[in-house]
DNA sequence: GCCAACGTTGGC
DNA sequence: GCCAACGTTGGC
């Protein structure tokens, strides 16, 4: 079981909207490392929904792999706004998984929140400069951020 | 809207 | 393979 982070624009994709679906799919990803990493993605792992670009930004929910990685179809439509015209039907480059709603944490943790607590000093999204939209999160550091939103869920660190 | 901190592209 | 120019992310 391997934990994971995923940031994502509320305007564009709210935890509320894979609420009321109870499903989705994450795609869009350009950029490689963040792709590499969902490629590492097995079914139930557990994924924070972290809202960036919002006020404030943090960790607002949990989400989990219900989908392990496969070509995403937006790359090849020349309609779509994530359309990669290098991205070949012989060798597509991006990938999308497919996530399901798993809950929305009673208090929403800030990223303000996440740097001034100590434990997550080393935690990747509160490392200066991090704008990859896909980072693993250790067991210790999923735990102790469900902690501090005030999550019943317990995961074995 | 600004801009720092990246990542990508392409000329050489 | 270097690196300047450009594009993007995302906090503020």
């Amino acid at each position: 079981m391997n934990y994971w982070l995923m940031k994502s624009e509320p305007d564009v994709y709210a935890i509320w909207d894979l609420e009321k679906k109870g499903r989705g799919v994450w795609e869009g990803v350009r950029n490689y490392q963040a792709r590499n990493h969902m490629r590492e993605m097995k079914r139930d792992d557990l994924v924070f929904f972290y809202h960036s670009n919002a006020t404030p930004p943090g960790v607002v929910g949990v989400m989990k792999i219900v989908r392990e990685a496969y070509i995403d179809p937006f790359q090849l439509d020349p309609k779509s706004e994530y359309y990669d015209p290098k991205s070949k039907p012989t060798d597509p480059r991006w990938s999308a998984v497919d996530v399901g709603y798993v809950e929305t944490l009673p208090k929403m943790v800030s990223l303000d929140t996440m740097k001034a607590d100590p434990e997550l000093a080393t935690m990747l999204v509160c490392q200066k400069g991090t704008r990859l939209s896909v980072t693993p999160v250790t067991p210790e550091h999923f735990a102790h951020v469900l902690k501090l939103g005030g999550s019943k869920r317990k995961v074995r660190a």
